[in-house]
DNA sequence: GTTTAATTTAAACGAGTGTTTTAAATAGAT
DNA sequence: ATCTATTTAAAACACTCGTTTAAATTAAAC
């Protein structure tokens, strides 16, 4: 085959669609050189190794995404000291549907493949994402407890996990989930709809009062 | 080595730590046949593969905990016919710590296996736990339902995904929640502290108004 | 146009996987 | 004690994986 000059961008599109769909363990570099129609070895030719490519294709979405939405939280919170949490979240839905305008499905293919990074991949992504991403991902935090500030930080900690595995676990599954919605219910949920389901399930969990002082 | 008819016992057990600390398909055969101290063969002379292993290991848990579990929903709920939603959740705790007396760490163990389950194993755990222990999810999701009657059913469908993904996720990872939470925090959570953080938060989030009307 | 560097190709490597086979050892029943 | 069925044992099988090698091809530089 003739020599191209953006076989790492055949690569790179392949890949991030398998290892959202199926996993980053359950997709072979032989599946995604031959969805992409590109020799074997250049995976390791242009990535040094399956690792690094893994890397490479979360960096490319969240070099966009990241500083997009830090610029959303910061632009909220300027117009608003006080935003609710709900607002916080919200806040997060543009930049997230502008993926889309990226690559199609990218804003699906991302929130997918951020959960399977948390999921699989025994904390190298982990990693990877806090030391690269920290800023953005510590600027999101603070929004978030100064929006509730009746949470005391320990308890908060809690909470935003909770919240982190909610939003992962529904991404990696929302193709599956979406499916069953339509059969069993008729409704049909693009990943907007989702998403927006999902950010009261969210602000509810992460403010309910700590005793239970029943109104 | 000596004949041993706790053969199988020897392997459920090496393999349901195993699994529920790495996850299925990054456990080898090899792995648990060494750390049972028996041979690779007997796996699939005892279980006919890996798959109904994995299947096995999870069945010697279900089979307790579920019909436990529903009976304890069923008291609760001809006690008080309103049982709250907390109030069904936390029903689910004592079935879930009595865990421990069946085998040490059981409680974690369970909960990490249930989350191995679900995010790994494309699909046929989640078919083996359906179509086996459907009735027993079913008691559950009405009894959730009927707790929160202001919530529609396809809406309901989604947020008990979510929950089931909080709490997924929240146990495959609860020993590095918990290592860190004491580090930064310094407070210390068993198992028991993080059901009972999580479950606010759940029925919280189960039961917030569909519209915005804020009271 | 020749030379040099970058890229693509095909093939093999080496390690790991679940599974199967065949024989040996053990247990229980007669 | 002997026979039979169950269980254990060691080895090999067949396959997939990520990675490396070395040669061929293409692109760029001079």
């Amino acid at each position: 085959m003739a020599n191209r000059s953006d076989t790492k961008t055949r690569i790179l599109d392949a890949a991030e669609k398998l290892f959202a769909e199926r996993g980053f363990s359950e997709t072979s570099l032989r599946l995604i050189t031959s969805k992409a129609e590109v020799n074997l070895a250049s995976v390791n030719y242009h990535f040094g190794s399956k690792k690094e490519l893994i890397r490479a294709v979360l960096a490319r979405y969240l070099d966009v995404f990241m500083p997009a939405a830090a610029d959303a939280i910061v632009a909220v919170r300027q117009k608003d000291a006080n935003a609710s949490l709900d607002a916080i979240f919200s806040t997060l839905v543009a930049p997230l549907l502008d993926l889309n305008q990226l690559r199609a499905e990218g804003t699906t293919t991302f929130l997918q493949l951020l959960g399977r990074g948390y999921i699989e991949s025994q904390g190298h992504l982990r990693w990877f994402i806090t030391t690269h991403y920290g800023e953005y991902l510590g600027l999101f935090v603070n929004a978030v407890a100064e929006s509730a500030p009746h949470i005391p930080p320990a308890e908060m900690f809690w909470r935003l996990h909770f919240t982190l595995g909610t939003v992962v676990f529904t991404m990696a599954s929302a193709d599956a989930l979406t499916e069953i919605a339509e059969a069993d219910f008729g409704e049909h949920n693009d990943i907007e709809a989702v998403i927006r389901k999902v950010i009261p399930y969210l602000s509810a969990g992460v403010s309910v009062p700590l005793t239970k002082d029943v109104i």
